[in-house]
DNA sequence: CAGCCTTTGACAAATGTGAGACAATTACTG
DNA sequence: CAGTAATTGTCTCACATTTGTCAAAGGCTG
């Protein structure tokens, strides 16, 4: 863990503004990173996330003062306490900032089908890791794991229900705990009819609200035209749509057309899942933007953020 | 467990003003917080705990000052008898205790699309009328008026999706955040193939972990062979099943035989749901228990939970 | 040189505390 | 049944603590 960070990036990255992470250092020594030859901060990886966890705790209610003198795993304990989740006990990590023995765990959990130990392992995921590694190295590797060892047999539909079910709570948890400033762009969320596939599209609801969206989740399977009315209601400066299952859809892409006409052409729609691939032809006619993955839905999210923000005045 | 929450955590979770809060600890003691150096009181999860029994003790028309000085075991029994008792009957007139102004509320903010607001007035329901005035004066009728409005073609599915979505995930937090003794017999609650209306199965869910027993949500629409080796695994005391629709499934009844054939005599199948009436001969021979609603759902658990921990020993 | 960082001191908003008071309801008494 | 006392939730006030924000002055960086 080398220090690499100076104040402002960390700043962008917790949330918090220079001016308080400074003022948390110097009152109550919450954290004391290294300095350069000249006295900058430098921060690592473990003060950033010590510092989400405190703003999280702090959010929460807790007085700054009181938390800022304990341990990491204590502080994890904290925040789940107070964000009301239980850990119970399990196998602690704290340390690891390795996604790979997170996603070790909650499969462990999703076979034993431990609802407690799933929920436990992906809470200590999000604090551990980052979002972005928890997608891409918690929650996708396990879903994709989980569906191997269905086709392999060794386990029932009934533990990718008990995980279906767990991360869908927990991934709506997320959204639910991120505060976003209430000026912020509207984003719609769902999938077309006959997609039922519901994760790819939470996750890109969540990556939307930390994008610093809000979002509005409509789960899955909604025709074109409730699509279309649900952003003219709530003026939604853009669509994200998962397509994941069917991969080759035949109403598709007569839906995709419409939902273009319905909302105008101001409204951006962002396409993504793994099935977007077979589908181009219609993507392009209507102008959509097509991302790869969580990652640069972020990245689109963040360059669209403020065009759509003084679009809406 | 170590005092952390200062008044103002409290008074959210508990659902009780912090002016409350310290008249009760002025008049009656009933918890007395540790305090911090400079008097400011941090409270623990006991004590937590305690207001809350405290709390729904004098909303089922307990008063206080009777109460305020028993143990904490005694305000268990007092609060199950009470509200047993008080069900249905008028609650005392404690703050705006009326499920219809909640449920006013949240069919407001489905009609315009409010996300935030629908969860708002769920949360604020869920602290301020008991569980069982939650379920059926907010959350059912929520759902039927929403259903009515789509019929009338004055919303759309889109409303529909947004409404279930966040109940969902609202319902799935109520699990989470309810802690349950570990010892506690286990019940899988899930709806069987085909059957994918999932509110119902999920409310259940909430009205197990209520009654004490550890509860293992499996999502809908799961085969009767999956459900039973859930079962097995998890060395469940129970299953109940949500039927909703459809109502007439000609293949329901073979699901069901098989599954009493499967988990074998000495687990207790409940039944519950709208349609369960449409299958009672088959109900009967594999000797289910029916129950009406939530609250019947409640009793039956109530009366099986020891008979049910016995047996697992 | 403009812009960012650091330290220090100061300020104001928010929140908590204890005491007292008030109004509504309930329970008891003659 | 009227009158009285007790109960109980809410509110206000004066004061202390906590905590976020800001400004100024000087140094570092590109």
């Amino acid at each position: 863990m080398e220090p690499k960070y100076p104040i402002r990036v960390v700043a962008n990255k917790t949330g918090l503004s220079t001016h308080l992470i400074r003022m948390w250092e110097r009152r109550y020594h919450a954290v004391e990173p290294c300095r350069t030859d000249t006295k900058r901060r430098l921060y690592s990886d473990v003060d950033v996330r010590r510092l989400s966890l405190l703003r999280r705790a702090t959010q929460a209610g807790a007085n700054i003062g009181q938390i800022a003198g304990l341990g990491d795993d204590q502080l994890v304990e904290l925040v789940a306490s107070y964000e009301q989740i239980s850990v119970g006990a399990v196998p602690r990590a704290v340390g690891a900032t390795d996604p790979e023995f997170f996603l070790r765990l909650a499969l462990d959990a999703v076979k034993t089908l431990d609802q407690r130990a799933l929920e436990s392992a992906l809470l200590q995921a999000s604090v551990s890791v980052g979002r972005t590694l928890l997608f891409e190295g918690v929650i996708q590797p396990l879903l994709s794991a989980v569906g191997e060892e269905w086709n392999a047999g060794r386990i029932k539909v009934s533990h990718e229900h008990m995980a279906t079910s767990v991360i869908r709570s927990f991934l709506g948890h997320l959204i639910e705990t991120t505060v976003v400033d209430t000026n912020a762009p509207l984003i719609v969320v769902t999938t077309p009819t006959s997609h039922v596939h519901e994760l790819g599209a939470l996750m890109a609801a969540v990556t939307a609200t930390g994008a610093g969206w809000q979002t509005m989740y409509l789960g899955p399977n909604l025709p074109a035209e409730d699509i279309a009315s649900a952003v003219r209601q709530s003026k939604a400066a853009a669509v994200a749509l998962s397509l994941i299952y069917p991969p080759d859809d035949p109403r598709l892409p007569g839906e995709l057309r419409a939902l273009r006409r319905l909302v105008g052409n101001d409204t951006l729609i962002i396409i993504g899942g793994e099935s977007r691939g077979n589908y181009r032809k219609t993507i392009e006619e209507i102008r959509a933007v097509t991302v790869e993955n969580l990652r640069s839905l972020a990245e689109v999210l963040a360059s669209n953020r403020s065009v759509a923000a003084t679009e809406a005045k």
